[in-house]
RNA sequence: GCCCGGGUGGCGGAAUGGCAGACGCUGAGGACUUAAAAUCCUCCGGGGAUUUUUCCUCAUGUGGGUUCGACUCCCACCCCGGGCACCA
C-alpha cells in the first residue's frame, strides 16, 4: 500500500519524459500534423493560476491529440521585450537583460514544474539578437515594398511610459492600456508607421473565413475596429473666398444632401485658417478655435461632451441643390477620420441634429420612413415615382421647402433625426427613390458631373511602431546627412542593443543618450551618420514568432517556408480576450505581407481560436497590482501539478470566468487520492493479468454492469474532448465512474482480474490528458511498459460495442407532460410493450382514471407520454 | 446609446426539445477508531399531505407565446458582466 504522493511521482515522470524526448516533435508528412499553441507568456514576475489555465487547457489539448495520432506541435516561448524590464531595471539600479532573464527562468520552472507537454528544443525569446534581428529583416523588405514609412504626426504620447502609443494601446475613450489612471496627450512627433491600411480590405473580407471557428465577438471586434464605411466623397466650393479650394466631405449618406444646412470643418481642418484671415468675427472665432483645440486633448468623455462650434462667417455651394449654405467649425467633427469635414443633415443624423438645435440651423426633413401606413406617414400618396426621374434626368431645381410642398407632411423641421433609410423626399428629382437606389443614382451623378465620388473609408489607421525606449528591437535605418534615410544592409543586421545604456525613464529616448549607439556610418557613401534611436512596438515580436517555433534556430532566414508550409496555420489558438484586436489584428496583418513576400502560402495564420475565461478571486480577475494571485508553484508544492490542473479545469467550463475556491480544490485532491487507492489496491492482482478478450461468455452480472458503465463512460468522455471541450463535465463522468467501481467494492468477489485490468486502464486512459503524472504512475503500477502519453486513446470496437449497451431501460412515463412513473423495459422494446405496461401501472392508471386517452408519444427508448382529456 | 455574453439549490456548475439540479464544495447523520484525522456509506431546492413508505405541488430573472412536452425555441421586459462609442 502505498499513499499518493505527487512530489515524487511528478518529479519522476517529468525525468522520464524528459529523457524519452517524448514531447519533442518534428514535421512527418506521414502523419497528420496539430499544432496548438496558447498565447506567449510575458515574463513578469510570478506565474500565477489564471496564467495556468491558458497552459492546462492547451495541454489537454496537445495531449489527446497526440494520443489520437497526430504530430502534434506543441511549443513555448518568451514576450520578453518590453517596458516594465526597463522600468524595473532603473528602479533597482539593474539591466533590462538581467530582471527579463530571472523571470523567465522563474516561467520556466513553474512550467515545467506542470508538466505541460512543451517541445522545449523549439523555445524561443524574443529579445535576443537571434530573434529580433528578423524583425529587423521584415523591417527592411517592408521598407523596400513602401510598408515602412515615416511621417510627422500627432500621436498618443504616454507620459508615464515616456513613450507613444498605438491607437489600439490607447483605452477607455483616452487611457493608457497599462496605466489605466494616466491620460494620454496628443504630441506631434515624427513616427514609423507600418501600412497595415494597405490590407484594410483583405483584413476585413477575409474574417469571413474565420466565421464559425473563431469566436463571433472576436471577428465583431475586430470587423468594427477597421471600420469600413461604404459612401462618396463631395466637394463644395467655397461661394465667397477667392482662392479657396473646394471643401471635400465625406459622407455614406449622400441621399440626404437636399437635407444639408451646414458644412462642418474639425477644428484641425487646414482650411479654417485661411476662412478665418477674411472672417468679420476673426478674434472671437480664433479664440474659441483656441479653446476647441485646447479641450480635444483630453478624450476621455468625448462622446458625453457637449457640442460646440462657430460659424466662420463664409458659405459653400451644396453642388445639388446648388444651395449656399454657412461654413461652421465644430469640436464633434474629426481630422483623422474621412476628410475631416462634414456636411450636416439635422434631419437625418443625431450629432447633427444636436447641434443644428443648439445654433438654431434648420432641419428640413428629405427622408420619409418608406413602412406603411405608420403614424407619420399615414397621410401620404403611395407612389412617390411620379416626382422621380432617372439618372439621366437634368439637375435638380432648388427645392421648395416648406409648406408649399403639400404632398408630403413635412413641413421643414421635425422633432427627432429619423436616421433610418427610407424614401427620398424634397430632393429634386431624386424624390421618391428608395434611398438605397437614391445613394446609387446620386453618387453616379456625382461622378458624371465631376463633383464627386464613390469612396471606402476605413476607421483602422496606420500601425505607429516608433517607442522612445531602450529594449526593443532597434530600428534598423541611418540617416545621412548627404544621402538622408538609409536602410542598414541586410547582410549588417542586426543592429544590436547597446550593452550598458543609460537608463532614466525622463527625456530623450535612452538609445539617443548612448553616443556609440547614435554614430553610424553611411552604407551608401561611409560616411559618418546617425543612426535611427526609436526601437520597435513589441506587438510586432508577437506578430509572426508563432513562424519561429517552426525552425527556431535557422540563422539564414526568419524560417524555412516549407517547415512552416507543413505546420501552418495553427489548428487551435489559445488564449484571453485582452488581444481580440492588438496582437490578433497585427498577427493577421503581418501573416498577410509576408504572403504577399511569398514567404508563406495561407492567407490567415490562425486556423481555430479559443478564448479561455480569467481566473478570478474576490469576484476580480487574479492580477499581481490587485494582491489576489494563487501562485502556481505554490499550487504544485501543496497539492502537486496534478490537482492544480484538475481543479482548474473541472470548477468551470473554460470559456468563463472562474472564481478561485480553497475549499473546492480539496475535492480535486481527494479525487484523486481515491483513485490512486483503487488502482493501488488491485495493481497487485491486476499487473501480471493478461489482458481480456472481450469475449461476453461467462460473464457475472458485477463484470457486465462495470465494463458497461465503463465503456459508457468512455464514450462520453471522448465527446466532451473532442466535440465540445467540456472539459468540466468529462472530469464529472470520470467522478462517477469512479463511485460506481467503488460501489461495486470488493471487486475480488465476482470480477476477474483481466476485467478489472481493462476497467483501471480505461480509467487512467481518460485522466491522462488532464492529469498526466498520476495516469502515468498508475499506467505503470498496471503492468505497463510503454509509456502513456503515446499511447492511443480508447476507442470502443467490435465486441465492446454491444458490451457498451444497455439490456434493461429506464423509460419515464407521463401524463400530460407530467412525469407519473418510470418503467423499466428490456432493450429493445416496442411502443406497444411499453405502453401496455404503462397503461398497467398503478400511478399512470390513477391520472388516466376517467379520462379518455387522445394521443401517445413515444420517443423510443427516452419517453412515453399519454395525452388524455 | 449600439453590439455581444450571461441570469438554474447555501456555493461552483450539469442538462440545447424528453425524469431540472449530474459531478464537486459546504452542511447533517452513520460506520471504523480509545480518540482525532483520514477513509467508507447515507441524506441535503421550497411548500404541503402521509408518517419509518410514498404521493401531490411550486420552482431554471419577469411576463406572454409555440409544443403532447420548454432551463432549452419565439416575442416583450428587468438585472448583471464585457466590448464599442461624436467614425459622418
Amino acid at each position: 500500500m502505498a499513499d499518493y504522493n505527487p512530489q515524487e511521482i511528478e518529479a519522476k515522470w517529468q525525468k522520464r519524459w524528459a529523457e524519452a524526448r517524448v514531447f519533442e516533435t518534428e514535421a512527418d508528412s506521414s502523419k497528420p500534423k496539430y499544432y496548438v499553441l496558447e498565447m506567449l507568456p510575458y515574463p513578469s514576475g510570478t506565474m500565477h493560476m489564471g496564467h495556468m489555465r491558458n497552459y492546462a487547457i492547451g495541454d489537454v489539448v496537445a495531449r489527446v491529440k497526440r494520443m489520437r495520432g497526430f504530430n502534434v506541435l506543441h511549443p513555448m516561448g518568451w514576450d520578453a521585450f518590453g517596458l516594465p524590464a526597463e522600468n524595473a531595471a532603473i528602479k533597482n539600479n539593474t539591466h533590462p537583460r538581467v530582471w527579463t532573464n530571472n523571470n523567465i527562468a522563474e516561467f520556466q520552472r513553474t512550467l515545467r514544474r506542470f508538466g505541460f507537454s512543451y517541445d522545449w528544443r523549439r523555445e524561443i525569446s524574443t529579445c535576443e539578437p537571434e530573434y529580433y534581428r528578423w524583425n529587423q529583416w521584415f523591417f527592411l523588405r517592408m521598407l523596400e515594398r513602401g510598408l515602412a514609412y515615416r511621417k510627422k504626426s500627432r500621436v498618443n504620447w504616454c507620459p508615464k511610459c515616456c513613450t507613444v502609443l498605438a491607437n489600439e494601446q490607447v483605452v477607455n475613450g483616452g487611457y493608457c492600456w497599462r496605466h489605466e489612471d494616466t491620460l494620454v496627450e496628443s504630441r506631434e512627433l515624427e513616427q514609423w508607421f507600418l501600412k497595415t491600411t494597405a490590407y484594410a480590405d483583405q483584413l476585413v473580407d477575409d474574417l469571413k473565413e474565420l466565421e464559425g471557428s473563431w469566436p463571433e465577438r472576436v471577428i465583431t471586434m475586430q470587423r468594427n475596429w477597421i471600420g469600413r464605411s461604404e459612401g462618396a466623397k463631395l466637394k463644395f466650393v467655397v461661394a465667397d473666398v477667392k482662392g479657396a479650394p473646394p471643401i471635400e466631405i465625406f459622407t455614406t449618406r449622400i441621399d440626404t444632401i437636399y437635407g444639408a444646412t451646414a458644412i462642418i470643418l474639425a477644428p484641425a481642418h487646414p482650411l479654417v485658417a485661411k476662412l478665418l484671415d477674411d472672417s468679420p468675427n476673426r478674434a472671437e472665432a480664433e479664440s474659441q478655435l483656441a479653446q476647441m483645440k485646447q479641450s480635444s486633448v483630453k478624450t476621455a468623455d468625448l462622446a458625453t461632451a457637449e457640442k460646440v462650434g462657430f460659424f466662420t462667417g463664409h458659405h459653400a455651394t451644396n453642388p445639388f441643390s446648388g444651395e449656399k449654405i454657412p461654413i461652421w467649425v465644430g469640436n464633434f467633427v474629426l481630422m483623422e477620420y474621412g476628410t475631416g469635414a462634414i456636411m450636416a443633415v439635422p434631419a437625418h443624423d443625431e450629432r447633427d441634429f444636436e447641434f443644428a438645435t443648439k445654433y438654431n440651423l434648420p432641419k428640413p426633413a428629405v427622408v420619409t420612413s418608406s413602412k406603411p401606413l405608420s403614424a407619420e406617414t399615414a397621410g401620404q400618396p403611395k407612389d412617390f415615382r411620379e416626382n422621380a426621374v432617372g439618372s439621366e434626368g437634368a439637375p435638380p431645381p432648388v427645392s421648395e421647402r416648406g409648406s408649399s410642398d403639400s404632398r408630403t407632411s413635412f413641413s421643414g423641421a421635425v422633432e427627432q433625426p429619423f436616421t433610418e433609410y427610407g424614401l427620398s423626399t424634397n430632393s429634386g428629382a431624386f424624390s421618391g427613390l428608395p434611398s438605397r437606389i437614391a445613394i446609387e443614382k446620386m453618387t453616379a451623378f456625382a461622378e458624371k458631373k465631376g463633383f464627386g465620388r464613390r469612396e471606402i473609408v476605413f476607421r483602422l489607421r496606420d500601425w505607429g511602431i516608433s517607442r522612445q525606449r531602450y529594449w526593443g528591437t532597434p530600428i534598423p535605418v541611418v540617416y545621412c546627412p548627404d544621402h538622408g534615410l538609409q536602410p542598414v544592409p541586410y547582410e549588417d543586421l542586426p543592429v544590436l542593443l547597446p550593452p550598458n545604456p543609460k537608463l532614466t525613464g525622463e527625456g530623450e529616448s535612452p538609445l539617443a543618450a548612448t553616443p556609440e549607439f547614435v554614430k553610424a556610418s553611411c552604407p551608401k557613401c561611409g560616411g559618418p551618420a546617425r543612426r535611427e534611436t526609436d526601437t520597435m512596438d513589441t506587438f510586432v515580436d508577437s506578430s509572426w514568432y508563432f513562424y519561429r517555433y517552426c525552425d527556431p534556430h535557422n540563422e539564414k532566414a526568419p524560417f524555412d517556408s516549407v517547415k512552416v508550409g507543413y505546420w501552418f496555420p495553427i489548428d487551435q489558438y489559445i488564449g484571453g480576450i485582452t488581444h481580440a484586436i492588438l496582437h490578433l489584428l497585427y498577427s493577421r496583418f503581418w501573416c498577410k505581407v509576408m504572403r504577399d513576400l511569398g514567404l508563406v502560402g495561407h492567407n490567415e495564420p490562425i486556423s481555430r481560436l479559443f478564448t479561455q475565461g480569467m481566473v478570478q478571486k474576490g469576484g476580480v480577475a487574479m492580477s499581481k497590482s490587485r494582491g489576489n494571485v494563487v501562485g502556481a508553484i505554490d499550487m504544485a508544492e501543496k497539492y502537486g501539478a496534478d490537482t492544480g490542473r484538475l481543479y482548474t479545469l473541472f470548477a468551470a467550463p473554460p470559456e468563463k470566468d472562474l472564481e478561485w475556491s480553497e475549499e473546492s480544490i480539496e475535492g480535486s485532491w481527494r479525487f484523486l487520492n481515491r483513485v490512486f487507492r483503487l488502482v493501488d489496491k488491485h495493481a497487485a492482482a491486476v499487473r501480471d493479468s493478461k489482458d481480456w478478450n472481450f469475449d461476453p461468455k461467462g460473464m457475472t452480472d458485477k463484470e457486465r454492469d462495470l465494463i458497461r458503465v465503463t465503456y459508457q463512460t468512455m464514450t462520453r468522455v471522448t465527446q466532451d474532448f473532442e466535440k465540445r471541450w467540456h472539459f468540466n463535465s468529462a472530469i464529472a463522468q470520470i467522478m462517477e465512474l469512479t463511485n460506481e467501481i467503488y460501489l461495486a467494492e470488493p471487486l475480488e468477489n465476482g470480477v476477474r482480474p483481466e476485467i478489472r485490468k481493462e476497467v483501471l486502464q480505461i480509467l487512467t486512459l481518460l485522466l491522462a490528458p488532464m492529469t498526466p503524472h498520476i495516469a502515468e504512475e498508475m499506467w505503470e503500477m498496471l503492468g505497463n511498459t510503454d509509456g502513456l502519453s503515446n499511447a492511443p486513446w480508447p476507442i470502443l470496437a467490435g465486441e465492446q460495442l454491444e458490451l457498451a449497451k444497455d439490456n434493461e431501460l429506464e423509460i419515464p412515463v407521463q401524463v400530460n407532460g407530467r412525469v407519473r412513473t418510470t418503467l423499466k423495459v428490456p432493450a429493445g422494446a416496442t411502443e406497444a410493450d411499453v405502453a401496455a405496461k404503462a397503461k398497467a401501472d398503478a400511478a399512470v392508471a390513477r391520472h388516466v382514471e376517467g379520462k379518455r386517452i387522445v394521443k401517445q408519444i413515444y420517443v423510443p427508448n427516452k419517453l412515453l407520454n399519454l395525452v388524455v382529456q
